[in-house]
DNA sequence: CCCGGAACCTGAAGGC
DNA sequence: TGCCTTCAGGTTCCGG
């Protein structure tokens, strides 16, 4: 599933093959997709525009275009950009077509991602904590903000709000490696175990953008090839195997309704 | 405000 | 082998 790490490669993939050409067209093989505007003037209005920037925002991708446009894109769960020129592949929601007979593919089975347009990148910015990989991000601020939850750690990691960017995968490797139990509630951990928290946070995301990402379900890198950042982890999808630290099982648990994959032996309540 | 649950989807996996 | 059911999960929305 598409996390900041998958996102962000996604982002600086495709980047060199977009930035500066001009979208020829938009084909919608399932025009579902386009929240807003409706599809037709969803076309008309960004096509003939130059891509001027790509940037992510949590797991959000904003693409400026001229006119003061801004292409949102939301991969979801199953969403991947791959890039290139040919037949359609599998799945594929929307084309954007570029003046330089390349194109971006919008593939996603679970038709769960989104197509956009805003006329503010604010408008997703507000909906957004801090990023995790930022230098705003320090843990003084992180051990401030902590305070006063008292819903468990691991969904507190979740909330866009709280933190851009970290999903189910990252949540679950970062509360093994500081070795806290998920359902703590967030208000609970110590100081020192919250410092922890906040450098594994960073290490498992900076550690997965250096692998491009975990090709768990249908992620993958714009030119079609596989992330390798999941066979790094830890315990997330590692459902009975074993715990590289203690040796025992990996059990999962669900919290606020999200699977949950934890060392009961390494991360004691 | 906080929380739980449903909805959106379909491929994969499990049960019988 | 195959049908049927269940599940996964990011985000939004609705209700308590």
């Amino acid at each position: 599933m598409p996390e900041l790490p998958e996102v962000e490669t996604v982002k600086n993939e495709i980047a060199p093959h977009i930035i500066g050409r001009i979208v020829s067209g938009v084909t919608l093989p399932w025009a579902g997709i386009v929240r807003d505007p409706a599809p037709e003037e969803f076309i008309k209005r960004i096509t003939g525009k130059k891509i001027q920037a790509l940037d992510r925002y949590g797991k959000y991708l904003v693409f400026t275009l001229t006119g003061a446009e801004f292409l949102v894109i939301h991969l979801k769960m199953t969403g991947a950009l791959i890039i290139g020129n040919f037949e359609l592949p599998k799945h594929t929601r929307a084309v954007i077509h570029l003046d330089n007979d390349q194109n971006i593919y919008f593939r996603d089975p679970r038709k769960f991602g989104v197509l956009k347009l805003i006329k503010d990148p604010v408008e997703i910015k507000n909906k957004l904590g801090p990023e995790p990989l930022s230098d705003e991000f320090t843990p003084a601020i992180f051990v401030s903000r902590l305070k006063g939850h008292k819903a468990p750690i691991k969904a507190l990691l979740l909330d866009q709000k709280f933190l851009a960017g970290v999903g189910n995968m990252y949540a679950d490797e970062a509360l093994y490696a500081a070795r806290i139990h998920p359902e703590k509630t967030a208000d609970s951990l110590t100081k020192t175990e919250s410092k922890k928290l906040y450098d594994a946070i960073r290490l498992v995301l900076q550690k997965g953008l250096a692998a491009k990402g975990a090709s768990i379900v249908n992620y993958m890198r714009p030119d079609g090839s596989a992330g390798t950042a999941h066979l790094q982890f830890k315990v997330a999808h590692a459902l009975n195997k074993t715990c590289g630290d203690c040796g025992g099982e990996v059990k999962r648990i669900v919290v606020r309704g999200r699977g949950t994959y934890y060392c009961p032996a390494c991360q004691k309540k």
